[in-house]
DNA sequence: GCCCAGGGATGCG
DNA sequence: CGCATCCATGGG
């Protein structure tokens, strides 16, 4: 991937197949984009940008260009992530699927939040939880709306949770609200991973799949390999592993891929989904 | 009507 | 620790 021009609203990218914004952004690791006319609009807090493809360049059209090139982790190359994989024997055919796949560095706050609600749910079901809670809650921009600050999300009625239609992930949000602080969040990229999360562990709604998912997207800890029905088929269909709970099936990968764990189980995970996704259909 | 979705809280042994 | 049960909601 080479950046080709940078200036106050707009960032020029060529890919060199290091970049494939349909991939990075269908992988489920994020909830709030959306594609218009062959365009994809992303929105991060209370940002946006507008991105366009042509050929192997892109526009990252924003006018929080610093903000985007961070969030695409522009800084770093991907180029060298399908041979580690190889190495690591994942699936000719897994890898060139996911080819281009690269880790968003989202804002920690709205990670937490977003995986509390992506709990046993679906992810077109989550969009729209997230996009409610938006609307309801956040702060109106032009053509979107912010996801809220952590002060509105405080200040945000038991009734408003349980009206956004979360279900009973309604409840947690609430409960999570009425605890959670920014020192309590600003606390945890200092930690290392086990203590860090510990403590993720102890908040509402958030059980040992959403805190590996808040350490991946949120804190952009590699190692974790978050465990949920999709990688529980993996383990199963194709790497034919033996009977182990989910905790067994993460620590499984993890001591497996290592550092790598994050962007195999990303590749894994996008892989099982959208070829069950095109079998449904 | 049943099953599933990027599972977690709670209670019980 | 592991395990069972319950939990809203919408789509296939």
């Amino acid at each position: 991937m080479k950046i080709l021009d940078k200036n106050n609203n707009r960032i020029l990218i060529q890919s060199e197949g290091d970049f494939d914004i349909r991939k990075i952004l269908t992988c489920g690791q994020i909830f709030r984009f959306r594609e218009v006319a062959g365009a994809y609009i992303v929105n991060s807090l209370d940002k946006v940008a507008t991105i366009l493809q042509r050929e192997d360049q892109y526009a990252i059209l924003t006018k929080d260009v610093d903000y985007f090139y961070s969030f695409f982790a522009l800084d770093k190359s991907y180029a060298e992530i399908p041979t580690k994989l190889a190495e690591f024997k994942l699936p000719p055919e897994v890898i060139e699927y996911g080819r281009g796949i690269r880790h968003l560095r989202q804002d920690l706050f709205e990670m937490i939040i977003s995986f509390v609600i992506s709990a046993n749910n679906n992810i077109k079901r989550i969009q729209m939880i997230i996009e409610n809670l938006c609307t309801r809650t956040g702060t109106k921009c032009n053509g979107y709306f912010a996801f809220p600050t952590l002060e509105q999300f405080k200040n945000t009625s038991r009734d408003v949770f349980l009206s956004i239609g979360a279900g009973y992930r309604g409840e947690y949000l609430y409960r999570l609200s009425q605890t959670l602080t920014q020192d309590f969040i600003d606390s945890l990229p200092g930690l290392d991973t086990p203590e860090c999360r510990k403590k993720l562990l102890g908040l509402m709604g958030v059980g040992p799949k959403v805190a590996d998912c808040i350490l991946l997207f949120g804190l952009g800890r590699e190692v974790s390999f978050p465990v949920d029905t999709w990688i529980e088929q993996v383990y199963y269909d194709i790497y034919k592993g033996d009977k182990k709970t989910r905790a067994g099936i993460s620590k499984y990968f993890a001591d497996y891929f290592g550092e790598y764990s994050g962007m195999a189980q990303q590749y894994l995970f996008y892989y099982e989904r959208e070829n069950k996704k095109l079998l449904v259909k």
